[in-house]
DNA sequence: ACAATTTAATCTACTAGGAGGTAGATTAGA
DNA sequence: TCTAATCTACCTCCTAGTAGATTAAATTGT
């Protein structure tokens, strides 16, 4: 069926805009420029930008909750599940033209212009990544691997947003190096 | 002189608006309704969108380095001052309505869709508040008062890259608490 | 197996509204 | 009387979204 295909060739589109340029700055004919399809066959699969943005982000939460599922699910130690997680995030500016953050974090700047269904998906976002990564740190200060002051829910927190605003602002300053070099300086940290 | 008022107007009400909607979804229209001018009357103070919002960093430089001057030329301690540096970012989101995030942090994400001497002016604010920080950093080690692995350098990044995710996770998730917890997490982490 | 019909997918052509920006008249203060 | 500041009225371009025709692919009835 090739009506799945254009689907997703849209949603992929539409994804390395808002990547790259943000919500508001992203078009239906930009889109439809990329894809080769005309304006009004977005709108098929689309009806509204609301939706297509609603439909991106549920994607986006399952693909990267996949990703990470597998970290979890390894056997590797726990330094090197925090490792590999916050590789996920370099590995997003590290795509490409090397200009893309975080889905979440540019929709983030764009909050309070989108809908609160939007907003709730960007929010669980954040919270189900922050468990993942208190249960990294927790099993890490359980076997030894890590020890830090204070506690691993809050430790979880800082890690994220580090991660979110790292890859907002290695794009204007450091790129891919400076995201290197601050998780390798936070790791430094956290481990015994 | 009545100039002189009405430009400051049009800079605030521009600066809150990109602050809350980003610039993209900041027009020329909705400063006109706040500030109660015509919109020709904008473009009078500040040709072009790009003209403003350039004026509006440069300001915004200005003011954020007094503020940390202030801190950094006062007989604080290390730590005191690297607390009030942060309470700075802390006190962008607990300002009015609580939903703003700091100017060049919103326009990061938006970075992909300005000119370049926009994204001049912001790598230029990463860079000076990056080098405030190496240096709160540098003399707290060098008192004693602060210790950690790795370099003050990439740790003034790591800081500094925490504070701008922070903010704009915030906004989704936690508001002005979660902000006040990493910040104490942080100081935690390089407290000998 | 073949013709008729229905459904899915795409198109052209359009609308209304909002964006940034300009020209030129008008007002008010020095 | 000149200048600074503000206005009205407009322009062009781009935006999301809609209506309805057209094509192609399944599905169905005989």
């Amino acid at each position: 069926m090739k009506s799945t295909n254009t689907r997703s060739q849209i949603l992929d589109t539409a994804q390395d805009l808002i990547q790259r340029l943000g919500a508001n700055a992203m078009s239906y004919a930009d889109i439809s420029k990329k894809v080769g399809i005309r304006k009004a066959s977005i709108h098929y699969y689309f009806p509204s930008k609301e939706d297509l943005i609603a439909n991106l982000l549920d994607r986006y939460n399952e693909q990267f909750c996949q990703l990470v599922e597998e970290i979890m699910t390894s056997s590797d130690s726990s330094e090197t599940k925090l490792y590999r997680y916050c590789k996920l995030f370099e590995a997003t500016l590290s795509s490409g033209e090397q200009d893309k953050a975080c889905l979440c974090g540019i929709l983030s700047a764009e909050l309070k212009t989108l809908s609160e269904p939007l907003v709730d998906r960007i929010t669980q976002f954040y919270r189900v990544n922050e468990v993942y990564l208190e249960q990294i740190l927790c099993s890490g200060i359980d076997n030894g691997e890590f020890t830090f002051a204070g506690n691993p829910q809050t430790m979880a927190k800082l890690i994220f947003s580090l991660l979110e605003g790292d890859l907002l602002v290695a794009r204007a300053d450091g790129g891919v190096n400076r995201i290197q070099e601050t998780i390798q300086q936070m790791l430094a940290l956290i481990k015994r």
